[in-house]
DNA sequence: TTGTACGCGTTATCAA
DNA sequence: TTGATAACGCGTACAA
């Protein structure tokens, strides 16, 4: 409530007998300060209880000590853990965040963006929806690290999910599945379409049959509706786009007097809710806060070095549990 | 990238031929200009792209234009409606959000609460950890809002749980229910107590007995391994302190062999994740994101007049979904 | 209604 | 290794 008056770098200069520029650097640059005077200056500002003016400091360098991570829809249970993972970089690194929600939208996402960027020193866009030569645009703007998008020339952590689907196909085919259906997500999505090619490319191998059934959003509701589609495809098993789509899925199963995984088994995608459901999902998984802690990284490195880094590739795996077992014959 | 020069002040005041006092205004304090203008430079601002410098007004105001919020944990699905509901006020209000995880300890609560308090002009708190006193101190430094906790002096957004509460134990009475388990959450969560003391009450006066189970963390994990307590209790309905909980138990009623809801009832709270199971859970609902609209609109405020504002408290309403039904007599 | 000029707290440059 | 001082871009007394 009441703005407490902060003590300035000058207070502590004049209590410490030395020149401003002495305690900024006794902050910022200690190594080209004497040991005992950096000590002095730090006791000092620690018994006035100074603290740093970030907007100063921002003023004065250009810079803001700030990155901003901007998500489609915070209540996507996806973004959770990738936020954490970034928090928990940019916490250890003095950084702060800033919080952009893009409500779906592409345009949002540009205005956000614009906004954004200049109050930051580069921005983590997860899973955008803009067109690459817009993103390409913003990119030039700012330090920028994309996740799940794969754009020439901007650096990049993408969610392998190739190597999890190709488990999965692999584990299906073993059951006995001859037929599954790809319950797929947004067109426009990066993720999606790997996913959708992964298993085409393993079914092939496997000489299983493919149906892709396409869920207006990948909801659990839409799931729901999905459902009696996926049944009547006269598959036995189905892999869906994410999580909730599949948890989605199997309760319209239920739903349908079936049941998982008897009539049919279910696959999720990203690992993130797939525990949390009775039976427990399989479902490909991936390290999401890790993925989160390398978009920091990796931004932080940009924003260093001026330019783009090397793509960052997670690797996934699936896990099994209770949502798949052998096919039954129908 | 590339950081690009941004326009300053003085460049649109030559450019539109006035000074930058005139150009400042045109954008703070545009009543103060003639409506010409105010045109003519923000038109010539326009063209050149001015976004004006948040560090450099920050600087001379002391004002930030941000605001910080805190959560335990980003992870927690509770979060996510509350942060789209700040994120969207704050938006339309021009004013940036700043992220924090304290990764469920009090420590890392004060650490970041003491770092945050200075970059931006208030804090949400949301579902803190910390002691009285400790959050009282810190709202001396900063304005604060505080979400789901109840400290005197200190502005508040409250979800009122009671409302809610009374409704499910009437609802499980109708039902032919007698003796019902309350699955218990973390004991220093001013929820928990909330919707203990309303079960309580409610159960009172409906002659329902009630049985308290406590979870170790309220995670599904922990509602998969109370469920059997649930059962061995004796009761024929539970409600859980969050919907998470409740569909661990759920699960774990499911797993024991029984089925809910002939065998078992199951009541959540908060509304969240409740529609996502099978069966769909009979959950306590609040409008969560409007809490959180709710709670940054109070900031803002408090911000501006420099003094606390009323409690606001948030209504609950009982939403019937598939999981409870006409108790077994057992 | 508009302009002038100073201050906000810090860092960077240049000199010592 | 340290000090003096000029930026950084904006808001705002005060003056006109």
């Amino acid at each position: 409530m009441t703005t407490r008056k902060h003590a300035t770098i000058r207070e502590i200069a004049k209590a410490a007998g030395v020149s401003t520029a002495t305690v900024s650097r006794a902050f910022s640059k200690p190594e080209m300060l004497s040991p005992g005077t950096v000590e002095k200056v730090r006791q000092v500002a620690a018994d006035l209880h100074y603290v740093p003016n970030r907007s100063a400091r921002a003023l004065s360098t250009g810079r803001q000590g700030a990155i901003a991570i901007i998500v489609s829809d915070i209540a996507n249970p996806f973004f959770s853990p990738l936020i954490r993972g970034i928090e928990r970089q940019c916490d250890s690194a003095d950084v702060l965040v800033l919080l952009g929600d893009t409500d779906e939208t592409a345009a949002k996402e540009s205005t956000l963006l614009g906004k954004l960027l200049h109050q930051s020193d580069g921005v983590i866009l997860a899973a955008p929806r803009s067109g690459d030569a817009e993103l390409t645009a913003h990119a030039r703007q700012t330090s920028m690290v994309l996740v799940n998008r794969d754009l020439d020339g901007v650096s990049q952590v993408l969610i392998d999910s190739a190597i999890g689907m190709r488990q999965a196909v692999a584990h299906l085919a073993e059951l006995g599945h001859q037929h599954l259906v790809y319950a797929a997500g947004p067109a426009d999505s990066w993720a999606n379409g790997e996913r959708r090619k992964a298993i085409m490319s393993a079914a092939r191998r496997h000489k299983v049959k493919v149906t892709t059934l396409k869920a207006l959003r990948p909801t659990h509701e839409a799931g729901i509706k999905l459902a009696p589609d996926v049944v009547a495809s006269g598959a036995t098993a189905v892999i869906a786009f994410d999580d909730i789509l599949g948890q989605g899925i199997m309760a319209g199963i239920w739903a349908a007097g079936l049941s998982v995984p008897d009539d049919m088994s279910v696959i999720g995608c990203d690992d993130i809710t797939a525990a949390r459901s009775y039976p427990a999902m399989t479902a490909i998984s991936a390290d999401v806060i890790a993925a989160g802690e390398r978009a920091a990284e990796t931004l932080l490195e940009v924003i260093q070095e001026g330019r783009a880094q090397e793509p960052v590739i997670i690797p996934t795996r699936l896990v099994v549990r209770d949502s798949t077992g052998p096919a039954r014959s129908r």
